[in-house]
DNA sequence: TGTCTATTTGGCGAATATACCAATTATCCA
DNA sequence: TGGATAATTGGTATATTCGCCAAATAGACA
């Protein structure tokens, strides 16, 4: 594998970190409903504050989410409009991966 | 945050991490387009055989490749079909985030 | 200005992920 | 059976991620 193509995958390794944590992909779902503002989101997740935002942070640096200062709050929004088909994606792999849990099970 | 709820995002999450590696991205899209044993793959990537090896492990593991044993080798093949849509998305978030990173230089 | 609320940042210990080497397992074939 | 090749597993050192606390920053408003 040459350096570009490891650069290539590398960049997108990115943005399927951002995705690769419980806390995140609840706050992208929940961003799929609309802007939410940091203390709303936290009260959902229930962490601490600094946890939540340190996730939001990472959301945005991958480019996932953009944010919005309105007054002292901050309102975070989704930037990338296929992240619901993501989720699809990820329920459909869960969705398989019970039918053959369950056929290994009673066949 | 339920806990059934919390079960719930952090079984996306396992998925979203196997997606999570430059290397296991590589072999997902080199899968995509058929069948290959470790062997090809190891190659391919230029890592040791074991580190390929567990990397495909955890492919597996997330449902999203499935292997099969042809004499001595092991040939493994994309279990899900939604995946090469997956890097399409992730291609589009990047797309969009150098065209921003274009734009916050040029205006 | 001083205070209150919302948010981000710094830092640290704990948990997790990663890569390689060595050892083991499995299959083929002479 | 013994050797060769392919692949997996175990072990370990290193690197990364995570979550909380404490501190810093920013805006609203008296």
């Amino acid at each position: 594998m040459d350096r570009r193509t490891r650069k290539r995958y590398e960049a997108r390794a990115e943005i399927a970190k951002a995705l690769a944590h419980p806390t995140r992909l609840f706050l992208l779902e929940e961003l799929s409903h609309g802007k939410r503002c940091v203390c709303e989101l936290t009260e959902m997740v229930g962490a601490d504050i600094s946890t939540v935002s340190k996730h939001l942070a990472i959301l945005k640096n991958a480019g996932l989410v953009q944010d919005e200062k309105r007054g002292v709050q901050v309102f975070y929004e989704l930037q990338c409009p296929c992240i619901p088909k993501m989720f699809g994606c990820l329920e459909s792999i869960l969705a398989a991966n019970a039918e053959r849990k369950y056929e290994s099970v009673s066949g």
